[in-house]
DNA sequence: CATGAATGAGGTTTCATTCAT
DNA sequence: TATGAATGAAACCTCATTCAT
C-alpha cells in the first residue's frame, strides 16, 4: 500500500517534470527557433539542469519531436470529440474549423513554435525531423478530402477537386490564424464565424432561391 | 576612356559575381535552412572562397538579407507591371494572383528558401532579420486591402472586412503554392484558374441573375 | 545470539554483494576499458543501483582498484601454493609458468580486462591508478630474479643477468597468453609445455655431452 | 614560376603543421592515454587552436589513427631496408630484432603512446580503432613465421611450430623494450645483443661439438 | 581582390557523483 | 541500506569570421 503510493507519486512527479520540460522547450523554441534555441536555455527555463533534460530525452531533436507529438496528440484527440456530433459533411467541416481555431487560441505558443521551427508548415524540403509526421498530415488531408468529396455528392460544396477544397480550407484558416497570432494584427480577433463565412459561404455552393 | 571602360568592365564582373553568390546562397539555404547552411558550403557552391564572400557581404546574415531584398525587388517590380493594365479592382486582384503564381513558379527555389528559413512566412515572432521587411509586407497588405475596399464599394466582392479578404486571399494562394511546391504533391500543378475559381468565385459575391 | 547471527548473515550478504559488483565490473571493464565503461552500466550488470555501488566503493577508480587487488590476491595466493613443492630453481620456474598459464585460463576475462584497462600491462607511464601496485610487481620481479640467480649458480640457467632472464620469461609467457587470449589466434591453445620448451629449454643452458 | 613556388611553400607548410600536430598528439597521448587526453591539450601542445586540429583531422579518433599509421609506415619502411642485406633466415631475424630495438629507441615516446592507448598491444578485444590495423600485424606475423619456417628447414632454429617461434620472439623483444622504456628500469639499456643472445642462442638449435 | 588556414566562442552531449526518499 | 533523479563540469566538435599572403 505504502509502496504502491510511493512509486505512484514518483512516477507522477516524473511525468510532471517531463511536461514542465516540454513546456519550457515550447517557450524557448517559439522564441528562437530550433537551431538558435540552446538546450542550456531550455533547461534554465524549465528550472532543471541540462543533465536532467538528457535523462528525459536522448537529444535536442528528440525533445523537439516529443513536444510536437505531445501537442499533435492533443490536437487529434480533441478533433475526434469535436466531430463526433456532426450530422453531415458541412457540419463536420464547421466543427473542424472551429476546433482548429480554438486549439490555436489555446495553444498559441505552440503554433508559433511550430511555424518558427518547422519552416513554413508543410512547404518544400522539410527538415528531416518533420518527415516522420508527414504521414499523419497526409492522412488528415485525405480525411478532409473525403469529407469534401462526400459533401460535394450531397450538394453541400462546389464541384471542385475535393483535395483542392481541403487544401484551400487549410490555407484560408492558416492565414487567419497567423494573422490573429500576430501581436500587431489589425484584425479584431479569432472569429470562427468570419472564417466560416469566407470559407463555407464562399466555397459552399450557393443554393439561392 | 580606357580607364572608364576598365572600371566599367570590372564593375560589371563584380555585379555578376555578386549575383552568382546570391544564387548559390539561395540554393544552399533552400536545402539547409539558415542555421544549418554554412558559409563554407555557400562559397563552394558559388565557386568562390569564403574570403571572397566576405568581400561582398559583411556577414552571413547580411548575405541572407541581400538575397531576400534581391528577390523582393524583383517581385514588386513585376507586380507593378502586371497590375498596370487592370481596368477594375477585380481585374487587379486577378492580375495579382496570376503574378504571384507565376513568380512562385519561376522562383520556386527562392520560395522554398524563404519558407525554409523565414519560418512560417510572417507568423509569430519572426527572426530578427525579417523584422526589417515587415513594413513592406504591411504596405502590400494595405494595398490589397484598399483594392478590396474599392471592389466592395463597386459591388465586386462580398461585404466583409476588406483586410480579411486580403488575408484570406493570401492564405488561399499560399496554401496552393505550398502544395504545388511540395515534390510529392498530388495536386496537378500551379493552376491560376483553380485558385481564381476558389478565390474569386468563392469570395466574390455571386451575382446570379 | 540472535543479534550475532543476524549481523553475521548481513555481513555475509554484504560480502556476496561486493563480489557480485566486482564480477560485473570485470565484465564491463573487459568489454569497454576504464574510461568507456560507465558506472551506470556496471550497476545494471550487477543488478544494483548506482547508489548502492557508491555504498560499497567510494568511486569508480576505487572500484577498479579493488577489482585488481581482488584478483592479484587470488593470483599470489595460488602462486605460493604452486611453488610450495618445488625442489629446485628450475622446478620453481616451471611451477610459476604453469600457474600463470592456468590462472590466465581460469580468469581469462580478468586478463582481458587488465590488458584493456591497464594499458600495456606494466609498460611505460602507467595510469596513475596502477602506480600503487607497482611495488608488488617489483617485488615479484625481484623474487623471480632471485630464483634465476640461484639457478644460474646451480648451473640450471645460462649465465645472463638474472633480471634479464626474469624479464624475458615474463615477456615470453605474456606473448603466448596474449596469443591464446586472442579469439582469432592460430595457435592451438594454452599449452604450458610449449612455453616451457621455448622458455626453459631455450633459456636453460644445454648441458650437452 | 612564382605561383608554383608559392603553392609549393604553402603545401610544405601545411605538411609541416600536420606533423607538428601528430607530434603533439603523440606526446599527450603517451602521457594520458586516448580517453584522458583532451583535444584541447593536444592543440595547446601543438600551439594551434582546436579548430585547426579539426581542419587537419575530422575527429579525435582519426587523429589517433593517422598518428599510428604515420609511425607504422615509418617502421615498415625502415624494416624493408634493414632486411635487404640479410643473407639467410638467421640474419634476417637478427636484422628484424635490431631494427625493432633501434626503432623503439628512436620512437620511444610513440611506443609508450602505443602501449598506453592500444591497451596491451594485441590482446583481447581490441579497441575498435585498432581493428583496422590487425591485417597488417597478421601479415607481419606471417612473414616472421615464414622466415622461421625456412630457418628451421635450413637447420638454424629449433624444430617448433614456427608461428610459436614468431610469437615468442615478439614477446621476448616486447618485454625487453618495455623494460627499457620504463624510466625506472633497472636493466642497463637497450641492448640488441642481450635479446639476441636470449632469443637466438636460446631458440636457435645449438650445434655443438 | 581572391584565397583558405587559423581562430575560439559556443553548442550538444556524457557521466561520475550526490542526496532526498 | 537501497534507490535513481538530479546535478554540472568538462568533453568533443562546429563554423562565422579574420587576415597574411
Amino acid at each position: 500500500m505504502l509502496t504502491t503510493e510511493r512509486v505512484s507519486r514518483k512516477e507522477r512527479e516524473r511525468q510532471q517534470h517531463r511536461v514542465e520540460i516540454l513546456d519550457a522547450a515550447e517557450k524557448v523554441l517559439a522564441q528562437k527557433g530550433f537551431h538558435a534555441a540552446t538546450v542550456q536555455e531550455i533547461a534554465e527555463t524549465a528550472e532543471f539542469s541540462v543533465g536532467t533534460l538528457y535523462n528525459f530525452f536522448p537529444g535536442k531533436e528528440e525533445l523537439y519531436n516529443a513536444l510536437i507529438d505531445h501537442r499533435v496528440e492533443e490536437y487529434f484527440t480533441g478533433l475526434q470529440e469535436a466531430i463526433a456530433g456532426a450530422a453531415n459533411p458541412l457540419e463536420k467541416i464547421r466543427a473542424i474549423v472551429r476546433h482548429k481555431i480554438l486549439f490555436c487560441q489555446l495553444r498559441r505558443r505552440f503554433i508559433t513554435m511550430f511555424f518558427t521551427t518547422v519552416s513554413g508548415g508543410r512547404i518544400g524540403p522539410r527538415l528531416q525531423m518533420t518527415k516522420q509526421r508527414e504521414p499523419r498530415y497526409r492522412a488528415y488531408l485525405d480525411y478532409l478530402t473525403s469529407i469534401f468529396a462526400e459533401g460535394i455528392d450531397q450538394g453541400f460544396f462546389v464541384r471542385v477537386d475535393p483535395l483542392a477544397l481541403a487544401v484551400g480550407m487549410e490555407g484560408l484558416s492558416d492565414a487567419f490564424i497567423a494573422q490573429w497570432a500576430d501581436p500587431e494584427s489589425r484584425l479584431p480577433g479569432p472569429d470562427p464565424d468570419l472564417v466560416e463565412r469566407l470559407l463555407l459561404e464562399g466555397i459552399t455552393m450557393k443554393r439561392q432561391g
